[in-house]
DNA sequence: AATAAGATTTAGACTGATCTAAAAAAAAAT
DNA sequence: ATTTTTTTTTAGATCAGTCTAAATCTTATT
């Protein structure tokens, strides 16, 4: 378990949030993608993971993470969710502004400092953008989730999440009223495109199309 | 005014301290000594810095700062010392236990997180080891100091910062009841060797080496 | 099954940061 | 003013991380 480098850390991140799609092999231009970096820097890269046993890797046929590196990225994404949480209860940043600062925030490694953080924050359990923030062995407090553009015409929900962290995608929600712990309704779905017509809170009503709904994760209330 | 690596920015505050002793031109090997590495990869450095014209670099003798060098070492070291005052003021770290970790925190350079950081803490204006914080202009606010050793018998004063951030020396400062703000009497000074008895707060008697008085600033009393 | 297309890896180069050993320059001592 | 010692720089390696271009492997398409 020695020191990893920044850049180290950054792959295990990306290959871990690809591996959360599904898949049980990611490929190096998906990895490439997703760091935007070349596929050639991939490769490298994945050889020395691969020589520090943090993934499984089989030339040409994706790579997977070993018990150490799921391990790892874990510790990674506490790191950088912490972080978050930090940046926007304390700091007062808007949930479209911490991802930069995250991502080097992060690399700061030390135990002791991640643990008093924690413990300054409240133990929070889920960061900004309602994703989970596992606890110092690995585990993530889960809710039952389902995504908004799968949720019917007249069902309830509470919005715990979103997909995808991008500050065009953050403001636009900003802007139109939605935020995680809103209540929302959809009064409508229209079967040719997937958009739907929602009501956030009880009270304003929202357009999105199911490119933005696909994005976002409800819990449905029990009732 | 590009950004910077971290290494350049170790170098450039360690510069900025060795200046700070008085000469105005530092040497190759003092900044290897101070940064633990080695002359041959301090030249390379000098290189680098002198080409972006952070440093005035004449081979075989010394460096010192531009105006460039110089207002980017105060952004550093405003960073450091917000951090460390958050590590200390908020997480409740130690004043031995900051070093490494402000000492990685500071590269994390935005302006924006360090103007909120700042606010965030009500804009300190000295750090835990009583050094002065720059402000975002690099202007630094001083108190009138005075080296403990060359306090006399018998004068009193207030302790306002240590010149040794080393753990080994706080932890002792903390052993034998010395901290930021206490109030120190000077009861004798013993020629032989300078080592002084001093009286904290009115109370405890302490016995001090002059190695351990001179790393230790005084505000006199004016009285 | 052969070929074309696409993905991935390798080869080779570059930058930044570091080191050891050798060369060169400056400072100190005779 | 030489010689010796110390300091500093250069030469040459190495490692991490990245890239482009070329080679190689896999997969899809005829
Ligand atoms: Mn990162
Ligand atoms: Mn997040
Ligand atoms: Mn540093
Ligand atoms: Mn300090």
């Amino acid at each position: 378990m020695k020191k990893l480098t920044p850049a180290e850390e950054n792959y295990l991140k990306a290959i871990y949030h690809l591996l959360e799609e599904g898949p049980e092999k990611v490929s190096t231009n998906e990895i490439a993608s997703l760091i935007q970096s070349k596929a050639a820097s991939v490769s490298d890269m994945l050889k020395r993971l691969a020589e520090k046993e943090l993934i499984d890797y089989k030339k040409y046929h994706g790579v997977s993470l070993t018990d150490s590196g799921h391990k790892t990225a874990l510790h990674i994404i506490r790191r950088n969710r912490l972080w978050e949480v930090f940046l926007v209860e304390k700091l007062k940043f808007n949930w479209d502004e911490i991802d930069t600062l995250a991502e080097e925030l992060e690399h700061v490694n030390s135990p002791l400092l991640v643990r008093r953080l924690d413990e300054y924050l409240g133990f929070p359990k889920f960061d900004p953008h309602g994703d989970p923030i596992p606890d110092e062995f690995g585990e993530l407090s889960s809710k039952p989730r389902i995504v908004l553009s799968e949720v019917r015409s007249g069902q309830v929900g509470k919005i715990v999440a979103v997909n995808n962290s991008s500050a065009a995608f953050l403001k636009y929600l900003d802007k139109v009223g939605i935020y995680i712990g809103a209540k929302v309704e959809v009064l409508d779905t229209i079967e040719f495109d997937g958009s739907q017509e929602l009501l956030i809170d009880g009270q304003k009503k929202v357009f999105v199309s199911k490119e933005v709904s696909a994005n976002i994760q409800v819990m449905l209330h029990p009732a």
